[in-house]
DNA sequence: AAACACTTGCACTTAGTATGCATCTAAAAA
DNA sequence: TTTTTAGATGCATACTAAGTGCAAGTGTTT
């Protein structure tokens, strides 16, 4: 029997990976934050900070075989350095504040549409898209609210 | 009189920077190359291709003071590294050609529409986006045609 | 033509990410 | 349960894209 138990339904093994600690350690953190997108370095940042002993160079390695097994999705935001997520079954695009770099996420079936159209009008057949929206928060309530 | 003659219309001491010839040889690269998006590294070759003698940090801050000044757009698509391309009057998003790296331009304006109003409907106020469509070539004389 | 301020090229630095290798460990075999 | 081994880890190092300090060079103004 494994020493270690995996979480919520995810079989690293299942994947081609076996199922160490670093890897779990990783995978509960996307897991239980409340902060959906996470860089390499926020990744190793919390780690520390929960007094686990994990080089910088595995939590790169480890995040490029999530991304790669589909378990976690890459995104790219303005700030040049890479995100990752946990894959959710639905597609969605995003929308990243530009006081506190919050993301949140949405989905419009109308552009999904149009993407697809615009793509075959021009002699192509979509195959992925990245759409990112930048903003200003606006709410009352926001800490970091500008206008 | 200036020693060189400024091209189509844009005059660099407009703009604060000098009329020097790195900054004109690359400002008509842009202008006369027919691939309209170009890597620090793309017009670093060309420049060498043509036997000019421009260092590579030039470029780099030629290319950022350019952006800075409006002349130029900077876009990271998938691959992570910049592109820049002429500021055009009229704001258009991308499609990458999977197959050539080719970028096509276009502009939907109910995609557009709909940015805004997603923003606002989750408290915000959209400053700018990022739209990057990936998708296979199916034209039957495409040489890169996948499909 | 001289002076000045801005630019350039070179070498170096930085940030983010990836990799080689010796050591270690989860999981399979004995 | 112990042994074996394929695969994983941590460290140091390398790499790529991009930016910077500085001395030398050059467009522009006087």
């Amino acid at each position: 029997m494994s020493k270690y138990e995996d979480l919520k339904g995810i079989d690293l093994k299942t994947i081609g990976l076996k199922t160490t600690l670093p890897r779990l350690k990783i995978l509960n953190l996307f897991e239980n934050s409340p902060v959906r997108h996470l860089s390499a370095e926020d990744v190793y940042k919390e780690l520390l900070n929960e007094g686990e002993d994990i080089g910088l160079a595995t939590v790169y390695r480890v995040l490029t075989q999530f991304e790669q097994a589909g378990l976690l999705e890459r995104h790219h935001f303005e700030s040049g350095k890479a995100v990752f997520e946990l894959s959710s079954e639905s597609h969605h695009d995003h929308l990243v504040c530009l006081q506190c770099g919050r993301v949140e996420e949405f989905y419009d079936a109308e552009i999904e549409k149009r993407q697809i159209k615009i793509a075959k009008e021009r002699g192509f057949s979509l195959q992925e898209h990245s759409l990112s929206l930048y903003a200003d928060c606006t709410k009352q309530d926001c800490p970091y609210r500008k206008l």
